[in-house]
RNA sequence: GGCCAGUUGGUGAAGCGGCUUAACACACUGCCCUUUCACGGCAGCAUUCACGGGUCCGAAUCCCGUACUGGUCACCA
């Protein structure tokens, strides 16, 4: 009985070998420095913040390197597997704009030379590993069942020990291979555990893209590598997979930086070069007096749908990731004009090791500012695309009012310092409303007058206005004089410093007066400029809403 | 509990031994500009970098210890 007897008898259905898999999956034609990066998720459900920054970083490396980025579906774990995961977390990455080059591009599709990319379908090629390491005696059945570990575990806890399936606790390492032929002939329940070469008193020192170097004890734990069921575990997973697709850099969550050590092991006893690794830490959410970290159950806001459906553009999500990753982009941003998320160099070295904030204001900001110097064309167009699916009565109304919808976006748009009114498609509705006549006309209205002008003033007012001073025909200034005209016949300050210095002198200023026009034909105080609105109106509507104002 | 990492205003952070009386951005407050709002401008917002020691002429920056926070110790990823 020889180690090979073993390996035939654990795997006798693997007839390939190694070398075949080293063959098949050559080392990739790339310029010197590219990036070969991956997002591997489990299809558990959608993509939330966190996992997005993740793959967006790793794009984003590939991308500045003209590398390669893939995707890669860990669904080693068939319990946990949820219906349309795959399916979901593609389409969340496409609506998020994340390109991908290679592996997993919809349920059921992939693409590249170096799949298949989901790995309940590579099964052969990790048990060829397997086996291989069995062959060498690097690997051996264990067939502990959980309760027995569980009880080498509690032990361990009484007596202070280090935990985990080591040394003289490592029952199944010492069996004989009669022994082991036995107990599988005889169908055992067994698992594939590597047979660790590490001591724990030696240190490993691995370098981390983002934390730096970090020292460890070696790993003398003989972790599991091939599951009951067949599968790999993670980490042996990686390691393979890694490896054969030719990934130059590990872009994944900072929970995994504990078990580096178990990774450089396997990577050294399959013979295989490590990755470079970059950890990121996780954002962050304030719950109460402590951190924790932003979930996908408890926060709806961690969801990448959710901005999706809120109407917040891709491009500020990613903004706002990227003043997350590299402090020193929001400066570049600003500072270049017309720079493109595309051209600005990523670095992970200026990545922060701790898990910030998730800061929404911060995003709304960036995204508030994104919007404003969109082109009113393609603002609309944008609307347009979103309403459809997330309003279907804006989307309808902006349908049949094109073209005032569009100069209504337009007031002080496309200009150096555009307004900033939106923060989200979805909040042009409010901010637009009384626009269209099927809102203002059914809509319970809430004229928001002045507090120093009455109801009675404010119809006179505007009785005046329409009779005697509005010419459709005016410039903006000649309307704002006609304006000026008005305040001064009524009793009110033309100028307002002169105003806020006599306030006793008037009924009040011109302010007042522009602010009761305003009212009438809006219900609001706040809005673009008035004279836009106006010239967008047209006479005959503002008559009409002159009457219901009446009423 | 072991191992690993982190700790600079309300938030993200810059800083890497003297240029820091700690940048910049968000948020907040006040003022100015102004027909409203928005924009813009100005000002305010950490006398101090978790705490305690040490090294040094000099420390947020280097070293040690403590505290706190997070991660991890599965046949889950």
């Amino acid at each position: 009985m020889t180690n090979k007897d073993l390996a035939n008898l654990i795997f006798p259905d693997i007839d390939k070998d190694v070398s075949y898999y080293e063959n098949l999956y050559p080392e990739r034609d790339l310029k010197d420095g590219s990036v070969v990066s991956r997002f591997a998720p489990s299809p558990t459900g959608f993509v939330h913040m966190g996992s997005l920054f993740s793959a967006f970083l790793a794009s984003k490396v590939a991308k500045d390197s003209a590398g390669v980025f893939y995707v890669r579906i860990e669904d080693t774990d068939q319990e946990r597997k949820v219906e349309n995961g795959v399916e979901n977390i593609i389409r969340d990455l496409t609506n998020f704009g994340i390109e991908i080059d290679e592996g997993v591009i919809g349920e059921g599709k992939e693409k590249g030379q170096y799949g298949p990319y989901i790995q309940s379908n590579r099964k052969e090629i990790y048990q060829t590993y397997a086996k291989h390491l069995l062959e060498e005696g690097l690997a051996y059945p264990c067939f502990c069942s959980p309760e027995e570990l569980e009880e080498i575990r509690n032990m361990q806890e009484i007596n202070k020990e280090q935990i985990g399936y080591y040394g003289s606790f490592a029952k199944c390492r010492t069996l004989s291979l009669e022994e082991q032929s036995k107990r599988i002939k005889n169908g055992e329940k067994y698992v594939i555990r590597l047979k660790s070469p590490g001591d724990i008193n030696h240190k490993v020192k691995v370098k981390d893209l983002i934390k730096g170097e970090i020292e460890f004890p070696e790993n003398n734990l003989d972790i599991v590598i091939i599951k009951s069921d067949g599968l790999p575990t993670y980490h042996f997973a990686h390691a393979v997979d890694d490896h054969l697709m030719h990934t130059t850099c590990v872009v994944r969550g900072d929970e995994w930086v504990s078990s580096l050590p178990i990774h450089v092991q396997l990577f050294d006893v399959l013979g295989f070069k490590t990755p470079k690794y970059a950890h990121l830490s996780p954002i962050m959410v304030q719950d109460g007096n402590s951190r924790r970290k932003l979930s996908k159950r408890k926060d709806a806001y961690a969801a990448i749908s959710y901005y999706h459906k809120l109407g917040i553009p891709n491009e500020a999500v990613k903004l706002y990731l990227m003043t997350i990753a590299n402090s020193n982009f929001e400066a570049w941003y600003q500072s270049t004009p017309n720079g493109k998320l595309e051209d600005f160099k990523f670095d992970f070295k200026k990545v922060s090791s701790s898990g910030s904030l998730f800061d929404m204001d911060k995003l709304l900001n960036i995204s508030k500012n994104y919007i404003s110097f969109l082109s009113k064309d393609e603002l609309y167009s944008r609307v347009l695309e979103w309403s459809k699916t997330y309003d279907q009565e804006l989307y309808d109304l902006i349908t049949k009012y094109k073209d005032e919808t569009i100069s209504f976006l337009n007031i002080e748009r496309e200009q150096k310092k555009p307004r900033k009114d939106y923060a989200s498609y979805s909040e042009i509705k409010k901010g637009a409303w009384y626009m269209y006549d099927e809102l203002f006309d059914n809509y319970e209205r809430n004229y928001e007058l002045p507090d120093n002008v009455s109801l009675e003033e404010a119809k006179k007012i505007i009785k005046l206005y329409i009779s005697k001073y509005y010419n459709s025909q005016d410039s903006e200034e000649e309307w704002f004089n006609r304006m000026k005209e008005m305040s001064k016949e009524l009793g009110y300050a033309t100028d307002m410093k002169d105003y806020r210095e006599n306030p006793d002198k008037y009924k009040g200023s011109v302010a007042d007066i522009s602010n009761v026009i305003r009212v009438v034909f809006t219900t609001k105080k706040t809005t673009p400029n008035l004279y836009n609105i106006l010239k967008i109106l047209g006479i005959d509507r503002m008559k009409k809403r002159i009457e219901m104002f009446e009423k």
